[in-house]
DNA sequence: TATTGTTATACTCTATAACTATA
DNA sequence: TATAGTTATAGAGTATAACAATA
């Protein structure tokens, strides 16, 4: 395998980059989700760990104000609640309810649904290298 | 190759979409663009074709109003201009300026900046792989 | 004094409804 | 009567600034 030119490599991430968002958007269009993408955002946060307000934001990269009405509609909606830290009086942690998981899963399943169907279209060679991809796609996405 | 069951299809569709979304999250949070996510879009609609509002608008799936104000910031920044449609006076046609053009571009260099850094850390082979699976995504994108 | 979280306030993007002009 | 576009108005998400409670 010969060495690819600077150009090259720029080229590819070009389209490489078209190419994800591109999907992402028809992902975006073509699903009807139960939550907003940034409640949804916070669901998945809270479904790997309960989180402060603050940590929510951070990782979020909003304002705690603004983290703060998210968290407030998810509550209203019931699929998140509130408890007081034991440890620390002045924090407040958010925890995914039975609701809030199955929010999750019902959004994760409508997004699923068009992408299984398209994939279902390409042969199984084809298939199996996308399989490899998305490997590299995930390292490539990682920090 | 052996075919693939429909629960390692779903598997496949899940994962890829999980990536194509990370990879697109990661590109909009490190990228400062010149000009907000639904005015790029429009600047990429324009510079395909110049189009009126209510394409737009359909396109972009956006009531007409927004993209009224949409167009509206565009073409106080210059980037867009309105002319009268000579073939039907209720007619509006939205075209990108040379600034308009500059405005794209230079969005389009800042999201390819931080891709290209992570796609040359790959080794020539999985670039290869990558470059191989980008006509696939495209394809899985198209409708 | 620093940090967490909230409230107050304003700006932006979105939508629906209503209006104007043209076909 | 139907369509393109705009204006009027309201709702939701975001931000900064200011405040309360706790460390």
């Amino acid at each position: 395998m010969a060495d690819t030119t600077p150009a090259e490599v720029a080229e590819l991430a070009t389209q490489l980059r078209l190419a994800c968002m591109r999907v992402s958007r028809r992902v975006r269009f073509e699903s009807v989700d139960a939550v907003a993408p940034h409640q949804f955002s916070v669901l998945v946060r809270l479904a790997e760990a309960p989180r402060n307000p603050r940590e929510l934001a951070d990782i979020e990269k909003v304002s705690p104000p603004s983290m703060t009405r998210t968290v407030n509609g998810l509550a209203e909606q019931g699929l998140v609640t509130r408890a007081p830290d034991p440890d620390d009086g002045r924090c407040v942690i958010v925890s995914l309810t039975p609701d809030g998981r199955e929010a999750l899963d019902e959004t994760r399943a409508a997004r699923d649904a068009w992408m299984t169907s398209r994939v279902a279209e390409l042969t199984p060679a084809e298939q199996d290298l996308l399989r490899q991809a998305t490997l590299l796609l995930h390292r490539v996405a990682d920090r």
